[in-house]
DNA sequence: GTTGAGCGTT
């Protein structure tokens, strides 16, 4: 009964939004509804969820009406155990359109922000872009490397901004000496490096390590493709390219 | 079926 972000963003002119973290991911927003509206009047609560799966991501929306009410949400949930698991509630920071918020309340600061506006970093998050099939998800989940981390961050803190010294000293030293050479050789032994490599994560399965094409993309192509990849797009068009310059490319492909 | 820092939608 509870079409919570179903409609999208009711009304957020007067209202406070609160960031529930720390949620369990079988969370719902009827599951906080009741929660949350008891301490005040809840306008609309939305939980992000995942594009693939569906799934809730972790955390929840809660807007309030009022700021008391929202704040004495966040005074009283805070902390509070759900589903087993406890709740972070806070005053989110950024809004729905990446909008400052003061205290839930989304600040309606135009971009006149002064004459010193350009000075300013905004944070650019490219969620979205890694909604292709990267598991940010996952991939922050080592929150314990952090945590131990943190608590060197006192002492290491020093060690940590003199390695970075060493490191960068020997290191443009060399890059210096020796750049491009270096870069130029490197080069070649990749592109070498990078040939053998190919047939040599299958080792068992000699034929084409995907599927195996409809129409037989002519393998003998491709291997000529990985030694001489100097012209090998207008290869493909044929006559058009050919007419303008098929001595020097045929002689070349052919062997 | 799992996970755990963070800031949002038809």
């Amino acid at each position: 009964m509870s079409h919570f972000g179903r409609s999208g963003p009711p009304d957020i002119s007067d209202t406070y939004s609160l960031l529930i973290l720390n949620i369990t991911f079988r969370t719902t927003a009827d599951d906080l509804f009741p929660l949350f509206d008891k301490y005040g009047k809840v306008v609309d609560i939305f939980i992000p969820k995942d594009r693939r799966t569906g799934d809730s991501r972790g955390f929840a929306f809660v807007r309030y009406k009022y700021a008391d009410e929202a704040q004495k949400a966040v005074d009283r949930l805070d902390g509070r155990v759900v589903d087993g698991r406890e709740i972070t509630v806070q005053f989110a920071k950024y809004g729905p359109n990446a909008e400052r918020i003061h205290k839930g309340r989304i600040v309606e600061s135009a971009p006149r922000s002064g004459h010193r506006s350009r000075s300013r970093s905004p944070r650019r998050r490219h969620r979205d872009d890694h909604y292709r099939d990267r598991d940010y998800r996952r991939s922050r989940s080592r929150s314990h490397d952090r945590y131990e981390r943190d608590r060197y961050r006192g002492k290491d803190r020093d060690s940590r901004r003199r390695s970075r010294s060493r490191s960068a000293s020997p290191d443009y030293s060399k890059g210096r000496g020796r750049g491009r050479y270096d870069d130029d050789r490197r080069s070649v032994s990749r592109s070498i490096s990078a040939s053998p490599a190919r047939r040599s994560p299958s080792p068992r399965k000699s034929t084409s390590p995907r599927k195996s094409p409809p129409r037989g993309e002519s393998p003998d192509r491709r291997s000529r493709d990985g030694r001489s990849p100097s012209r090998r797009s207008v290869s493909t068009r044929g006559r058009l390219a050919d007419s303008r310059s098929p001595s020097p490319q045929n002689s070349d492909v052919d062997e």
